[in-house]
DNA sequence: GGTCTGACTAGGT
DNA sequence: AACCTAGCCAGAC
């Protein structure tokens, strides 16, 4: 068994509870790593075998971020679609209704 | 050990 | 709202 730097997040993202949204930042926040956002999406590229709802992390924006592998970014939005959260046309989630608080549901 | 890269952000225009 | 910039920090070379 390996031990990955990462598991900081991981153990923070593992608790996104389904239909909701996690920032980066807010996950590094979480984690105790209020600088790491970016840390947070490179670790999660190294992550493929652990079982995370990875995609359940997006950016400040709301958006899905851009990352070498195509099709990658449609597989996401479908994932978070089967979990009721909706995109705007322009393929954004509002933050201020499925971003996930501590403590909510 | 210097430089570049990137699933990031906040702040200014 | 879109675009730019500076700040950020671990990895890869």
């Amino acid at each position: 068994m390996d031990f990955n730097p990462y598991k900081r997040f991981y153990d923070v993202i593992r608790k996104i509870p389904p239909g909701r949204v996690a920032t980066y930042g807010q996950v590094a926040r979480l984690a105790g790593m209020p600088a790491h956002a970016r840390q947070v999406g490179y670790g999660l590229s190294h992550a493929k075998d652990y079982a995370l709802p990875w995609h359940r992390v997006v950016n400040a924006k709301g958006e899905i971020s851009r990352r070498g592998a195509p099709g990658a970014k449609e597989k996401q939005q479908t994932l978070l679609e089967k979990e009721r959260v909706e995109f705007s046309p322009q393929g954004r989630i509002n933050l201020s209704r499925y971003q996930w608080h501590v403590g909510r549901e």
